[in-house]
DNA sequence: CCCCTCCTGTGACGTAAATCACGCCCCTTA
DNA sequence: TAAGGGGCGTGATTTACGTCACAGGAGGGG
């Protein structure tokens, strides 16, 4: 679990005397696999680092349609914990670990102190925003432009990647419902996967054998 | 045209010290209505506020489809090119001035050390990244939830609001080129559009009559 | 054992949108 | 005046998906 080495491993990039104040001020919170850290609606007055597992960051609008956005993992921060202060009218934001993980939170007052103080927490905070916009518009590139075969793939692959398994154990609605499709169509879809090759079915879960393509 | 004055009213969130840096180090750069101020591969090494105009940010992907971002008006900055220092390898970002359009040019260097010394400039340049999030992430919800109709009313609004004026002059191959369609399918809901009554088509321009739903 | 629920498979059908194939109008330039 | 190009309108066809309807298996609890 998640100590203080972990901590500094993590944040090498921290001078020393952050990396301390990181550790004094930050609390250490852990969630369950399904464990939701952030729900639509909720005031969000902290930042979130990941320490373990990988938090999926996602949106849900009035239809209950979601848009995946991106998963983060140990040693990244969510940006949008990061924005606080201002409005939180139409920040629909959703995050939900997918696995056991332990994320550390820091008092959201702390953060503009900090940023004026040490170059390299205003760099790790930029640098967060930059990823994650980085990410966001992949996410975009794929959904405006990509058949559904091809975006079901890349969700495969990214569950691979955070997940470091070969074994999914998503249903197919989950699945459906993640790239707001149908059951049905994904049905389909993963058959097709299947019959190439690319993926094994088996009893409530997916192996992935070879996504190259 | 832009004046310090113009960029006094337009900033005037920074620290009086701060302000003046901006106007002694920024180099004033004019574009013309359909000028690139940034395209795809190039290197960006500064960062850009705009004074005046509109400036669009897009993406190009590798098929030469288009992904609409934002818009920038004056007094915002575009966080991309905040972004800088790091590797630039995917940022397949394009920016082009809509119509005549002012922008200031800051040297990158100067960003890191103010962001550490005023306090404004870390907030500006935060600002400017929570916003850009959330425009992008209204990009997204639509492009995965709503239909070409609403799409293209979005688009009319947006040039509306952007442009202060109800007379847009965009050819059905341009907007069909942003909105990833085809003039062909523009073609038809615009007819819809007009017989609505939301729209007025005339020669060479889309009139804006009421897009209330 | 039966019933219930959750997951999956599959055909039939509907629909938004892309694509194809035209033809028309206006403008420019030779 | 002809010729060519750019923008537009419109039907016919195709494609990717969504939706509906229904069936069957696996597990679990009474």
């Amino acid at each position: 679990m998640a100590s203080s080495s972990t901590t500094q491993q993590l944040f090498q990039q921290f001078e020393p005397e952050l990396l301390k104040k990181v550790q004094q001020v930050g609390v250490i919170r852990k969630f369950k696999a399904e464990d939701f850290l952030m729900q639509t609606g909720q005031q969000i007055r902290s930042a979130v680092l990941v320490l373990e597992g990988v938090i999926k960051v996602f949106r849900e609008d009035d239809e209950g349609n979601e848009v995946f956005m991106y998963n983060l993992h140990p040693g990244e921060a969510c940006a949008i914990s990061m924005t606080c202060a201002t409005r939180q009218l139409s920040s629909q934001i959703m995050a939900k670990a997918l696995v056991d993980s332990e994320v550390l939170v820091i008092p959201v007052e702390l953060m503009d102190e900090w940023a004026l103080k040490y170059r390299s927490w205003y760099q790790f905070v930029l640098e967060t925003y930059r990823s994650r916009f980085e990410e966001l518009l992949d996410t975009l590139d794929h959904i405006a432009f990509r058949n559904l075969d091809e975006r079901l793939l890349w969700y495969l692959k990214q569950h691979q990647k955070s997940l470091k398994s070969n074994f999914i154990k998503a249903s197919f609605t989950d699945i459906a419902l993640e790239l707001n499709s149908s059951r049905e169509v994904i049905s389909r879809l993963m058959k097709k996967l299947a019959e190439k090759g690319h993926i094994k079915l088996h009893k409530n879960e997916i192996e992935i054998l070879n996504l190259k393509m």
